[in-house]
DNA sequence: TTAAAAATTAGGAACTATTCTTAATTTTAG
DNA sequence: CTAAAATTAAGAATAGTTCCTAATTTTTAA
């Protein structure tokens, strides 16, 4: 139902080399480099059918496209709401009591074990004194 | 410097007594109802400053044009990835000591205060089966 | 008060990010 | 191999948001 497909693979590689949760335009960008005939609806059409199978993930943030990232392993993410770069933090949330807790409060059933927190980082805080 | 605007309250008004979450589109229809002769621009435009005043509150959700809300009281937000609505939860969180631990891993400094966690709900859950 | 200055507005054009369309190519199955 | 199915590049179309402008509203301060 999914053939094989190289761009998608380059695209899947390059992600997994990356840090910096690339958006998909820079994405592109980095995978136009060493694959220049490449288009930018390849690079979507893939991003998309790589996020539906679980093997990258979509980071929303405000007001910025989405960003993606390769599933390494558990991590969460702080967003700059300024700057809009995510960083990875690690910590130990009581995954099973929030889960319960939310599925009290709401319809929500399966989760994505990653928990995202918003701020403002160092350097957008000094540049707006 | 910022002057009186009768549309900016009305924006306000319409978004304290919401409790959808609505996008700017759906915010502007909304207004639109009982103040017909309010532009598009004029609504995103207030968004802004309403979000910059942190008078409320811009959700991003994967995918989907970001949602606001009135900022009523501290509550965390607990996302359906697949049909984007978004669902207050409450929950007691170590904030301080989250935010000690990211402020030692990244370079985020100040909170928003509202945590995110993404999931599936039961509706979508048995839709996809 | 009232006139000038500053900010805001409606309306629509422009822009940005993403999805869709199509004919040609690649991948897979038998 | 060959036919069927999926994927591709390229660019058109769409959706959501921001920008531009002349007219209007709000504020300032004389």
């Amino acid at each position: 139902m999914n053939y094989y497909s190289k761009q998608r693979e380059q695209i899947l590689e390059v992600l997994k080399n990356t840090y910096s949760h690339p958006t998909a335009q820079e994405l592109y960008a980095l995978v136009h480099k060493n694959h220049p005939t490449i288009s930018k609806s390849t690079v979507y059409r893939n991003i998309n059918i790589l996020v539906n199978n679980k093997q990258i993930i979509k980071i929303s943030v405000v007001g910025r496209p989405d960003k993606y990232d390769y599933i390494h392993t558990n991590h969460n993410h702080a967003i700059c709401n300024i700057c809009g770069k995510v960083y990875d933090f690690e910590y130990n949330f009581n995954t099973q009591r929030i889960k319960d807790e939310i599925q009290k409060q709401t319809p929500i059933e399966t989760f994505l074990d990653c928990v995202t927190i918003e701020g403002i980082c160092k350097n957008c805080k000094s540049k707006s004194k």
